[in-house]
DNA sequence: GAGTGGTCTAGACCACAGT
DNA sequence: CTGTGGTCTAGACCACTCG
């Protein structure tokens, strides 16, 4: 009863926002301010349809915006509840370097070293799961902002599509790119490693930090379909200039785990 | 046409497995096999429900599974489309610690060298947004494994409950369970930076690595509800233990894009 | 205008929880 | 048993895109 006082008002029928969004980001706001606490029982889908004089499939699409978004969960026969935040599940994002850079307000440019057909050494070939001697494309590229470098990133893909190297590629040599343009078969899955280390006197001068600086190092394999490996990169990224942030459980600042 | 002699067969009306999830299953199917290609149509809604004499929500429920999963997505108008993997943005999972190295066969456990109530110095008051002096608990802890130290934490919440200190809080002193137990207010956000470092004396003494050796550096940082930090966490990880592994775009092998 | 996806309805039957 | 969420139907109207 007082829950339908509380809340009826908020909804409007005609609006140009649909009916299952406002009463979504009413409960999302309703457990953000703390009116609803985790592990507290939402109202049967029944009797929100009810109260809002709404058919349940609409309800549920609402609820099901919310379970999406790790608010609520459900429990056939039960109910639904008010999830808890989840806080020891943290994830790292990391998108496109070039991109995150911008977004930062600051202006990013790559500088090619190095873009050469090479016969594959032992190491590559391992890592690449081909002959040793097989032809590869080996690029090589600084990735620097406001005139200081920042990452050194050697990529290498087995070499066959004989196409001319074009100009959009050299401005923006994503591992994947490259190996969309260049070789046998699509790539349809990345893996990444992310480890730390120190600065070998190479990486040292190129990236204008003293030898032994503590570094990110990412290597990237890329497979397609068959599962083989048809590329592999790997980037030095200097300490001093990169971290990782991670946002879990629910931010009270950007309310908007529901896309906006 | 051909579509429909493809595809029909594998639907089963009568199973106890939803409609909406086989169909799911059969379009995921067929991408991954990539009988269904990137940014290749799929047949409009309604001659999806044809096909397989569905309803058309049946239809949706089941294209909706798939966009959660990136694997399709659909322009209003236009139609629906087969995604592109995204190869470029990275994720890397990090989650409970000790979890993390029970699912590898270790068997990890934590050292407690410290609990005490102490008085903030100016580092953490600023990073607790408290004043000088004000009472905090300090906990200090060596996770190890195979009788290898592997990472130092160090852990402050503002001291509020005068709660005694639990012996499973011991066990796994995570800042979350700290904070909830002890601290005045519920924690519904954490902050997590990662950053890489050399390790000084003290930490290289504990870890059992040499000094300088690089380091990974967790920060984390808790909120309650007013967005006021109620909790601060530092770990540091032995470089040489630990690497972080993502995978990104359409994984051939583990074909659980879709629950299990 | 025809085709498409987005939203919504008012029902229905089921499987599961707690009693 | 009743109450609950999970699935499904057969319609409907809308806004958008494209020819």
């Amino acid at each position: 009863m007082e829950f339908k006082n509380i809340i009826k008002e908020n909804i409007d029928k005609k609006s140009v926002i649909p009916i299952y969004y406002q009463i979504a980001k009413l409960f999302e706001k309703k457990i953000f301010s703390g009116v609803l606490k985790p592990e507290e029982k939402l109202p049967p889908e029944n009797k929100i349809a009810d109260i809002f004089d709404i058919s349940r499939m609409t309800v549920r699409k609402a609820l099901s915006e919310l379970i999406n978004a790790n608010m609520i969960y459900s429990e056939k026969g039960k109910g639904t509840f008010v999830a808890k935040p989840k806080l020891d599940n943290t994830v790292f994002e990391l998108k496109n370097f070039k991109e995150e850079l911008k977004n930062r307000g600051m202006n990013p440019q790559t500088k090619l070293l190095n873009v050469k057909i090479i016969r594959a050494d032992k190491d590559l070939a391992l890592k690449l799961d081909i002959d040793k001697d097989k032809k590869c494309l080996d690029f090589s590229s600084i990735i620097s902002a406001n005139n200081e470098p920042l990452i050194y990133e050697s990529k290498y893909i087995v070499y066959s599509k004989h196409k001319p190297i074009l100009e959009n590629e050299i401005q923006d040599p994503s591992l994947s790119n490259i190996a969309m343009a260049h070789g046998d078969s699509f790539p349809i899955m990345s893996k990444k490693l992310l480890n730390v280390s120190k600065a070998i006197k190479k990486h040292a001068e190129l990236l204008n930090i003293k030898i032994d600086a503590p570094v990110f190092v990412i290597e990237q394999f890329l497979y397609d379909s068959s599962n083989n490996p048809i590329g592999w990169g790997k980037s030095i990224c200097r300490g001093d200039k990169f971290k990782f942030t991670s946002y879990s459980g629910w931010s009270k600042n950007n309310q908007n785990l529901l896309g906006e």
